[in-house]
DNA sequence: GCCAACGTTGGC
DNA sequence: GCCAACGTTGGC
């Protein structure tokens, strides 16, 4: 299936999308604007992203044809999300997807780091923007048959993080705008960048009227289902080991939250798995605890009666 | 529905 | 090139 919108809303600040002018802000709303603006203007906590320097900057001087090489139909820009939809356009396609590329062969990462992982956000719940539904959770993902491209990404970041992406990369799916927001699984990369065909379509919810053809601004990748953890590790579990010291303490998806693609270190990947790990077949780690307690309280009753 | 956060725009 | 205004994301 083609063309699901991803949460690309995370990155709309980009998207003119409604770019009419709206001079329609009365002098209330302005009022109002300009005491919430004094608001923000407290200092803007720099998120020092090391990151960023990787992200080849907005020159898009790469972006030119090199990341569009096969002029892909998959992001058929007209598909939508919907779960229940009925069925890929497209026979099935062989679901075979690209074997993944031995990480050790990405050597994209400049300073030598070698296993880069990813965070994706989307919607699993209903919303409707510009008339259609953008939804997309991990189930619906579960149910592709063919690597589902990643579109409707409006933030340059995101999009820089996207086309630094290899197949064979994994990342995990994090449900934004859910109950509860948090990671729910794990994907692969399955194709790497081409251009965002929805960028060009009037009817996407993320049409972008400032995307031109010959010069393309979006990108987006293709991705296939991996893996659904038992239980969600939500965004407060992530966030009580995000303090200062803590493991997930410069996860960019705490630093940098808007940002709907981001990175992963190794070390707080196996970290959230660790996490989703000890939560299978229970409630959460309270009850994981819980279980531990009572079996540590049996051993020492068992060692007493020795 | 509120509002903190933050990227972008545009005036200067 | 700075910075205030603005619009949007997304948690809560």
């Amino acid at each position: 299936m083609a063309g699901t919108r991803r949460s690309a809303r995370t990155t709309a600040s980009a998207a003119p999308k409604y770019t009419e002018t709206n001079d329609s802000s009365s002098e209330d709303e302005r009022l109002k604007r300009n005491a919430k603006k004094l608001t923000r203007k407290r200092a803007r906590k720099e998120v020092e992203d090391e990151d960023e320097d990787e992200d080849e900057d907005e020159d898009d001087d790469d972006v030119k044809d090199e990341a569009s090489p096969p002029p892909k139909k998959t992001a058929k820009a007209n598909a939508r999300p919907s779960k229940s939809a009925p069925k890929p356009d497209e026979p099935t396609k062989a679901a075979a997807v690209a074997p993944p590329v031995p990480t050790s062969e990405t050597n994209r990462d400049a300073n030598g780091e070698q296993e880069v992982y990813w965070l994706l956000k989307a919607e699993p719940l209903p919303r409707i923007e510009n008339g259609v539904n953008v939804a997309f959770s991990i189930d619906d993902l579960q149910k592709c048959t063919e690597p589902e491209p990643w579109g409707g990404v409006r933030n340059p970041q995101a999009r820089n993080n996207m086309q630094a992406m290899r197949v064979g990369d994994l990342a995990f799916f994090y449900h934004s705008n859910a109950k509860p927001s948090g990671v729910v699984g794990v994907m692969r990369i399955a194709k790497e960048a081409e251009v965002d065909e929805s960028a060009f379509d009037l009817k996407d919810p993320y049409y972008d009227a400032k995307s031109v053809r010959e010069k393309p601004k979006w990108y987006c990748v293709g991705v296939e289902f991996v893996r659904k953890f038992a239980d969600v590790v939500d965004l407060a579990r992530i966030k009580g080991f995000a303090k200062k010291g803590g493991e997930l303490e410069n996860m960019q998806l705490v630093t940098n939250s808007r940002l709907s693609v981001s990175r992963v270190r190794k070390e707080e990947w196996d970290f959230i798995l660790g996490l989703a790990d000890k939560q299978i077949g229970n409630k959460g780690i309270e009850e994981n605890k819980k279980e531990e307690t009572k079996a540590a309280a049996a051993k020492e009753a068992t060692v007493e009666n020795e």
